[in-house]
RNA sequence: GGAUCCCUAGCUCAGUUGGUUAGAGCGACUCGUUUACACCGAGUAGGUCAGAGGUUCGACUCCUCUGGGAUCCACCA
């Protein structure tokens, strides 16, 4: 045996090995039990990180060990397109050519995004590899392939043919730097010092003797205010309910001019400000709701853009900030502005790129959640949550659903379905369903209304989560035979063909046993996927939602791009090997706990499993020569480990450390069976150096030839037990114990006690 | 404004139904290189388990409150 362990050299040996042999595939015609786990798929934006290293080799732990427990497992891989999030990795790059979606256009722009994606691609699978993922690379899914495609509009159409999906003119939070609506889950909080404005609206017919006055942190919206709300118990506004005012901002001849009716609602907070409220229906979201319930007129006065409109008078063309600035000028001086305050409070902002989210007015599809919802919360108890406190905070947020968003304005995801007669339909409504077609292509058919055929499909895509949700069952080729008739009258042949009954074969994985998440798109994907599976295949999507916490720097900050303090997981690898650096990653991963780390605290941990690899490595050099040694005297002996020398009793010493060997397998089954990973790891490790090197092998060397037997046997059990966290080493000390000849550690059973 | 989680050795963290002297890794210190291993071994120091009450024969573990930190939700203009 070479006196040193090469890891780089076994990583490359053994991952080819393993692929070679065909042992990471899952055979759906297989009499064993299914065991399926789902990769999260990452998203299309550039290197894997740290978080998603983790996760993977959470999944291949398991995968591994049920594999060796007899269960035919499926390991899916995949890759999220990642709408946004993905257009803004490409606008940066392309930007650096002095290149935009502008200038390249749609069609030149799609094709530049594919190549982008094969790129982030490549580097994804080079990552996973030497991480030594052992998932079903036959069956690895991207969420824009054709076999999603299908599921994707199976899902649309039978949301309108179920009548579940809408479209209309709502208030939406809007990024005017992405140019697109945006989840209220898609938004953070930022907290901002600004100014409260104290406005002065005259009564009319006082000649400017009386006033109310309203508290506003954003004057420039004045222009789009239609009416002034106050709360119906507040004695303060009783005499001027029902009464008319002036806003002191407007422009000539615009609808209204500068009427605003004094009404009551009592959502209208009596303590805040001056307890009178403007209501700016086009851009705020509470005002929106009192407005449409007054049934008030709807004033826009900041474009998607985020810049004032023509109804700005001036101020057109101005962003909002300096629109602001000039508003209060304005206020000043024509004496409207009673006083300001320092104000602090939470603005949202854009997850993405930060940017102030705007509520505006758009046209956009939404499905309506109710039904879903009170299916999804009937069945939360079909699935076992880690840790288990996840299942009621999915719950709350459930019962609590809001009618879900759908619509894009991107280019990179799929184009909804929807396909208008431009000659009778030219503003796209919706509602008449003679000149609109839910089709995957262009319809062949000609427009009920017209005759004609001016199809135009809908500019917009739909939300990248409206597909992610859809995961557990697309991967697996739902809906298989069983797709509409839609699908089949209305597109091309191609489709039809492709549209093999996979799922029928498939189902054998579903629901899936596994599924693992951080708890940040807890909302965004995990109840949607809850809600969507049960909606269309009527089961549950996984039986086992894990969540893992975040590892996070030393301040406890997320690891971000801006702050320079992420870890690369190729550089710890490069440095330490990947069997040290997937037992560092186990160490973080009891189930919803954050972890702490920079490069420097992850650089000990793995060295520190580096090191444990070397002893390994001796131990098992110290076994195998031992048994050169005494060859000709145990030669059965080192062929079949675990057997016991007939007719010898065991020494004392051989009697503990095979009960300490089968404490160890029960406490390592039992804790990787509840995915106590980070429990796992750490028994093996301490019984391998502390319990089997420290003590047993030291005192063996006084009687080495009696002890061999179980020196190879403690040996054998142990790689097994580490096999799922450290593959390669195991591997390689497991051909050198077995003799190359023999089949991979990957084949063996998993040990159980004697 | 609600909700959840966390505060254990210098640092990063374990501690699964409450039960004997509270653990690991790294770091510090003292010894030790006799062939498995210095990427090592033997050992030492270091914690009133955030604080205060309560339940209990017994609490790091359960309950209440206080302080500190994090996260999520919510229509605070």
């Amino acid at each position: 045996m070479d006196k040193q362990y090469d890891s780089k050299l076994a990583e490359e040996k053994w991952y080819k090995f393993w692929e070679d042999q065909q042992l990471f595939d899952a055979d759906p015609d297989s009499p064993k039990p299914a065991y399926s786990l789902l990769m999260p798929p990452p998203n299309l934006t550039g290197n894997l990180h740290l978080g998603h290293a983790m996760q993977h080799v959470i999944m291949d732990a398991l995968a591994r060990f049920k594999r060796m427990q007899g269960f035919d497992v499926l390991l899916l891989p995949g890759v999220d397109h990642a709408g946004i999030q993905f257009e803004g990795t490409l606008e940066k790059l392309l930007a650096k050519e002095n290149l935009s979606k502008g200038k390249l256009g749609r069609d030149k722009w799609l094709e530049r995004a594919w190549k982008f994606k094969d790129e982030i691609y490549a580097s994804f699978h080079s990552t996973w590899k030497v991480m030594g993922i052992s998932a079903d690379w036959s069956r690895e899914v991207f969420t824009m392939e054709p076999k999603v495609q299908r599921t994707v509009f199976e899902e649309f159409d039978r949301f309108w043919k179920e009548d579940l999906l809408y479209k209309g003119a709502y208030i939406v939070q809007w990024c005017p730097k992405c140019g697109t609506a945006i989840e209220d889950v898609e938004m953070e909080y930022e907290e901002r010092k600004e100014k409260l404005y104290y406005v002065k609206y005259t009564l009319v017919g006082t000649a400017g003797k009386e006033w109310v006055t309203v508290a506003t942190a954003r004057p420039e919206t004045i222009f789009a205010d239609v009416a002034i709300a106050v709360h119906p118990d507040d004695p303060r506004y009783k005499s001027f309910v029902v009464r008319e005012a002036r806003k002191p901002l407007y422009k000539r001849g615009a609808p209204g001019e500068d009427r605003v009716v004094i009404i009551q609602d009592s959502r209208v907070d009596r303590e805040f400000g001056t307890g009178a409220l403007k209501i700016t229906p086009g851009h705020d979201p509470l005002d929106y709701a009192i407005g449409k319930d007054h049934h008030l007129p709807l004033l826009h006065t900041i474009d998607k853009h985020g810049r004032m409109t023509e109804l700005s008078g001036d101020l057109e063309g101005l962003k909002i900030d300096q629109a602001r600035e000039q508003a209060a000028e304005k206020l000043e001086q024509l004496g409207a502005l009673e006083k300001t305050e320092d104000y602090t409070h939470s603005v949202p902002i854009c997850e993405r790129c930060k940017t102030t989210v705007e509520p505006l007015i758009s046209e956009e599809w939404f499905v309506k959640m109710t039904p879903l919802a009170e299916k999804a919360l009937a069945n939360m108890d079909k699935i076992n949550f880690l840790p288990s406190s996840y299942k009621q905070i999915l719950s709350e947020w459930i019962e609590h659903i809001h009618d879900w968003s759908i619509s894009r304005s991107l280019w990179w995801g799929y184009r909804i379905p929807v396909w208008y007669c431009d000659k009778c339909n030219p503003h796209h409504l919706v509602g008449k369903t003679r000149d609109m077609i839910v089709s995957l292509e262009k319809p062949t058919k000609t427009c009920q209304t017209c005759g004609e055929h001016h199809w135009i499909q809908d500019e917009q895509v739909l939300d990248t989560w409206f597909s992610s949700g859809m995961w557990p069952l697309a991967t697996l080729g739902w809906p298989g035979s069983q797709s509409s008739e839609s699908l089949i009258a209305d597109s091309e042949a191609s489709l039809k063909a492709d549209n093999s009954p996979e799922w029928n074969k498939m189902q054998k994985y579903f629901p899936w046993s596994f599924e693992l998440s951080s708890g940040e798109i807890k909302y965004l994907w995990i109840a949607r996927m809850i809600m969507l599976s049960l909606h269309f295949a009527d089961q549950i999507p996984f039986s086992n939602m894990f969540f893992h916490g975040q590892i996070r720097d030393l301040q406890g900050r997320k690891f971000s791009k801006s702050l320079g303090n992420g870890i690369d997981p190729n550089q710890m690898r490069e440095e330490w090997g990947t069997d040290a650096s997937r037992m560092a990653l186990y160490s973080y991963t009891a189930p919803g706990r954050d972890g702490r780390a920079n490069k420097q605290t992850m650089d000990e941990r793995a060295k520190n499993f580096r090191n444990f690899s070397t002893k390994l490595w001796n131990i098992a050099k110290f076994v195998l020569e031992s048994s050169v040694l005494s060859h000709q005297s145990s030669d059965q002996a080192r062929l079949e480990p675990g057997r016991i020398v007939q007719g010898d009793a065991l020494h004392e010493d051989d009697w503990w450390i095979r009960e300490e060997l089968d404490k160890l397998i029960t406490s390592v089954t039992k804790n990787i069976e509840s995915y106590q990973l980070h429990l796992a790891t750490e028994s093996i490790y301490d019984f391998i150096w502390h319990t089997f090197a420290d003590i047993y092998l030291e005192k063996s060397k006084t009687r080495r030839v009696e002890a061999q037997p179980t020196l190879e046997h403690v040996l054998k059990v142990s790689l097994q037990l580490l096999h799922p966290f450290m593959p390669f080493l195991t591997e390689e000390l497991w051909s050198k114990l077995t003799g190359e000849k023999t089949e991979s550690i990957m084949l063996s059973r998993w040990p159980s006690r004697r």
